[in-house]
RNA sequence: GCGGGAGUAACUCAGUUGGUAGAGUGUCAGCUUCCCAAGCUGAAUGUCGCGGGUUCGAGUCCCGUCUCCCGCUCCA
């Protein structure tokens, strides 16, 4: 990150402590690692976000529901969707492949013995020898896709992928937040069923796996995404609104992965808010909803005001794609910090719906009464279906906002009238309108607040302001992006007509006062 | 997880060799003020990140720890 874009970001943190969108959380105690509390501000302006997510993806669609499961759910959730299997064995990365896998599942073979390694391909074999000299591994002999030369070491297993030793340290990741569900704690049980297997004589490994069963007895756990409650929701959902595919599932809240790393304020946090849909399709139509739903989402992160020069697609190379997907796209912002991801839109097949299946013995799929099975070529086909997921952030999101709409004018030569303006889109503004009394006087203060009454009664969020003078009132309204302001002056006691003024270029117009809070709606509306 | 930098008022920061914690901005009150952070007068606000140590005395020196930022690593 150049210095100023660092800078940029700098100011962009300490103005949403300033103003009231974000704090760190129990900062009065130090802080706590990547927790923030989002404030009166910053409530609003996260609402707003999720509730125009929400309004383009539920309410003005005849296709897609909105549910809103509980965060804690059934274990075997989280062991038939991966995450289980994922987040808490031991895992070890190839240093020469870049294969990630479980040291328990990996081939054994003899400490001290020669490992012949394989990758693929010329071109990859003679990378990974680059990557060994770069390691300080010398005495490697390269015979076409080949490496000889290298032997087993203590760890006693090979990467399962091209059969190196060169590996890195065994790393328990538990990714996911383990917690308890009854009010029994299960320290007891653990501390038991330890001593017990202690007096058998079992030691180490032995220990810990007995002190691991122990706890997964009670174990429930936060979940990492809120994408399986779709999905084990399915049937439910299908059934109760009798639903015809193609529909979608969604689904907004919270969820919570112990990440290695946490960065860049409230971009990646271990408690974190998701946008999420699953839009159930036919068999070998994933692709073709993929694009559409690229195009939509993309089209989405636009109306809430986001340059375009700062969104773009990144395509998922083969890679980094999921063994089941065929297909995924990431929105991405330009941060400060640089490009990085919003949202990922991914063509998931028949994975998830099949993984729950088997699990769970439900028979998850659809009967279309229409359509013909390929198979069989007679109307009426039973089907798995298959699955495209925007799955977006909403907390980074609200974070691309805050960074898209800060900016700053210099003001004149001699800097007056320089400020700090949040131009966010009117609809996600934490307040609409403020109103404010020119000055405090002269029956002005009692005009205003009549007129805040009247644009609480439309349901417009204003705010009545008369602290300091009206060019600091302006000032700070700018900082939070208040699209508008309506003031009362001296003029307005004479004809009953106000100020409107406009955030984004200062300019005002005279209206008829009791004409304010249709200006303003019909303002808002046209946003 | 590794390396580097930082933490003093709400914000930005100063604080000398270890000797009574400061400035500007902001906030609050009063006066003034008819349009873009105006002025005058007054006021409040500090676990100096936290804990320990050395010392007659620690914001300052030492140890530990927490948090943030930057770069790597990681991100099923």
């Amino acid at each position: 990150m150049t210095d100023e874009r660092a800078e940029r970001m700098q100011k962009i943190v300490s103005l949403a402590k300033r103003r009231g969108f974000v704090f760190q959380s129990s900062e009065i105690y130090g802080g706590l690692r990547s927790a923030y509390d989002y404030g009166p501000m910053g409530a609003e302006l996260k609402r707003n976000l999720m509730n125009e997510w929400w309004r383009a993806m539920v309410h003005c669609r005849e296709d897609v529901v909105g549910i809103d499961a509980s965060i804690l759910m059934h274990p075997k959730v989280w062991e038939a969707s991966g995450h289980l299997a994922n987040f808490s064995d031991p895992l070890v990365d190839c240093k020469l492949c870049g294969e990630r896998f479980r040291a328990d599942k990996a081939p054994r073979a003899e400490p001290g013995s020669p490992a012949t390694v394989t990758l693929g391909d010329k071109g990859r074999a003679k990378a990974a020898l680059e990557r060994l000299s770069h390691l300080g591994i010398e005495g490697v002999r390269r015979e076409g896709k080949t490496l000889v030369g290298l032997a087993v070491g203590p760890v006693g297993y090979v990467c399962p992928n091209c059969g190196s030793p060169i590996l890195s340290e065994e790393r328990r990741f538990n990714l996911m937040f383990r917690t308890h569900l009854g009010p029994v704690d299960p320290v007891g049980a653990v501390v038991e069923a330890v001593a017990t297997a202690a007096r058998e004589g079992k030691t180490g490994a032995e220990l810990r796996a007995v002190a691991e069963a122990a706890i997964e007895a009670s174990s429930v756990y936060l979940r990492p995404e809120t994408a399986q409650a779709m999905f084990v929701n399915f049937l439910n959902v299908q059934g109760a609104l009798s639903l015809k595919i193609p529909f979608g599932i969604a689904q907004m809240g919270k969820s919570f992965r112990n990440e290695v790393t946490v960065e860049h304020f409230i971009f990646r946090s271990c408690e974190f808010e998701q946008m999420e849909m699953e839009y159930f399709v036919p068999p070998g139509e994933g692709p073709k909803y993929l694009e559409y739903w690229k195009e939509q989402r993309m089209a989405w992160w636009r109306s809430i005001g986001l340059r375009a020069e700062n969104l773009r697609f990144r395509a998922h190379g083969p890679d980094e794609l999921a063994h089941y997907s065929d297909g995924c796209f990431d929105v991405e912002y330009r941060f400060p910090w640089g490009w990085d991801e919003l949202e990922g839109i991914a063509s998931r097949t028949d994975y998830d719906l099949r993984a729950h299946a088997a699990a769970s013995g439900k028979k998850l799929s659809y009967f279309d009464p229409e359509a013909t099975d390929p198979a069989t070529g007679k109307k009426g086909w039973r089907y798995v279906p298959h699955v495209v997921e925007p799955a977006a952030g909403a907390t980074r999101g609200v974070l691309a906002v805050l960074c898209d709409a800060y900016d700053e004018e210099p003001g004149d030569e001699r800097g007056k009238g320089a400020r700090t303006v949040l131009r966010l889109h009117p609809r996600l503004a934490p307040i609409k309108v403020g109103v404010l009394p020119l000055v405090k006087k002269d029956g002005m203060p009692e005009v205003a607040r009549g007129i805040a009454r009247d644009l609480f009664a439309a349901g417009v969020g204003a705010k009545y302001d008369e602290q300091h003078s009206i060019g600091r009132r302006y000032a700070r309204h700018d900082e939070i992006g208040t699209p508008y302001c309506i003031t009362v002056d001296g003029q307005t006691l004479e004809d009953g007509t106000v100020t409107l003024r406009h955030r984004d270029d200062r300019r005002q117009e005279r209206i008829a006062a009791d004409r304010a809070v249709e200006a303003v709606t019909d303002a808002l509306k046209r946003a």
